[in-house]
DNA sequence: TTAAGTGCAAAGGCTTTGCAGCATA
DNA sequence: TATGCTGCAAAGCCTTTGCACTTAA
């Protein structure tokens, strides 16, 4: 947590070349915690709901600001899963991607050597320069497969 | 062409039993034929545009609501790409995936058996019955690259 | 002290829906 | 003729923004 602190507050070069930080508030201490202590997949609304429990007057103009903070920064990764909305969680080692439940809305990650292997082929076929690589599977997992039938 | 409409007409079960179908309308066949036209990769806000030219009075609403009846019947596939819009293109058999340029907004087609195999894993390491598998790779294509640096 | 963050409320973009009228089969 | 599609306008959902006030450093 402390180095997540440490790097939101020396991170910029303002026009002097010096570094300068963006603010520890209590808000943003606050939402990294519980994106943090969430273990993944969780979006901007519960992240929301979760937060006004521990301070009641907190926003959720914040919480959509403090995420793209975090995304900048490198803190958290935004996935969009399913149809709509984006989950958030915080950034990890290993790449890894996700399979989403139709029915019961679970998400599952799922990690693979291959993901690399398709990326590198983007690059070297298209000469593209790729920046994020999304795999998002749709489906039905071991128990709603078994209600379903 | 023909085809499709054929399977609009003839794809539902009503209480008896019997094959019923959904009427094939004017703005339809309208919004079908300019999907197949587009070469993929349309949202909803260009179809709408494109049939507007043609029939003045058709609604956003009638674009929607046929996007969602064509998705329903198989005859096109929705993806989300980049940010927020959802685009659409009419199915085909060969199923292949997107790198999407942040800067001009360009999207490629990319095709690889290695989908293929991630879904066989995610099948059969989690029990996973997979329906659709979404691969979206973002970056920056080759004249942006350039440009960029 | 001062640049930057915050809450609130309003607005924005995309998509869906209720309703009365109209068209397909 | 009868089911169900259409246009219109309003609403819904997620996200962003303008503004005046407050706060971290």
């Amino acid at each position: 947590m402390l180095e997540l602190l440490v790097r939101m507050r020396n991170i910029r070069n303002n026009a002097s070349g010096e570094m300068v930080g963006h603010p520890v508030t209590a808000q943003r201490r606050l939402l990294l915690d519980l994106i943090r202590g969430a273990g993944g997949h969780i979006d901007a609304k519960e992240i929301y709901r979760r937060a006004s429990s521990q301070e009641e007057s907190i926003s959720l103009a914040t919480v959509y600001r403090s995420l793209r903070l975090f995304k900048e920064l490198g803190l958290v990764d935004e996935r969009r899963l399913g149809k709509v909305r984006c989950y958030y969680e915080t950034k990890r080692s290993v790449e890894h991607q996700h399979l989403v439940c139709k029915r019961c809305g679970k998400v599952l990650e799922f990690e693979s050597p291959l993901i690399g292997e398709l990326v590198a082929k983007a690059q070297r076929e298209y000469s593209f320069k790729v920046t994020q690589a999304e795999l998002c599977i749709e489906g039905y997992c071991r128990e709603c497969k078994k209600k379903d039938s």
